[in-house]
DNA sequence: GCATTGACAATAG
DNA sequence: ACTATTGCCAATG
C-alpha cells in the first residue's frame, strides 16, 4: 500500500487537510504551498495545494491569502494577485526590497516542526 | 480511466 | 536575476 500520507490522516480528502493546515496560519505570518504540502505528509504536493486553494469558495474560512510561493512571492497575477497582496499588507505582510517577502520575518512554522522553506534563499 | 490544467518547486543555461 | 525545462501531485472534463 502506497500511504502517501501519514495513516492518521487516511481516509481524510488531501483539500480537507489542506484546509486545517492552512487554518492554522496566524494571522501576519505566511507559509509556501510545498510548506503545506510538507506538514500534510506530502511534501512533492505544493501544486495540489494550489489546485485546492483556487477551487474555495468566496466567504471561506480558510486563510488562503496566506500562502505564497517558495520564492517569497504571490503566485496569483492579476485582480486576484493584487486582492491577496492587500490582505497580507494589511496584516502587516509585505514584500522587502526585491518584491519578496521575508521568511525569516513572516514565515510561519507550527511550533519547532517542519523546517522552514528556502526556496533559493535560505 | 486517460488527458488536460494549474495559486508549485528545483535545476540548468 | 530571468527564462526554459523537468518532475510532481491533485482536481476536473
Amino acid at each position: 500500500m502506497s500511504r502517501r500520507r501519514r495513516d492518521a490522516e487516511a481516509g481524510v480528502p488531501f483539500a480537507t487537510l489542506v484546509h486545517r493546515t492552512v487554518r492554522r496560519v496566524p494571522a501576519g505570518k505566511v507559509i509556501s504551498y510545498g510548506g503545506v504540502a510538507a506538514l500534510l505528509g506530502s511534501p512533492r504536493a505544493a501544486r495540489g495545494v494550489g489546485q485546492v486553494l483556487g477551487s474555495l469558495p468566496e466567504g471561506t474560512d480558510v486563510p488562503w491569502w496566506r500562502v505564497i510561493n517558495a520564492a517569497g512571492r504571490i503566485s496569483l497575477h492579476g485582480y486576484p494577485g493584487m486582492l491577496q497582496r492587500m490582505m497580507l499588507e494589511a496584516e502587516g505582510v509585505r514584500p522587502g526590497r526585491g518584491g519578496r517577502i521575508d521568511w525569516a520575518r513572516h514565515g510561519w512554522r507550527p511550533d519547532g516542526e517542519a523546517p522552514p522553506p528556502r526556496g533559493r534563499n535560505g
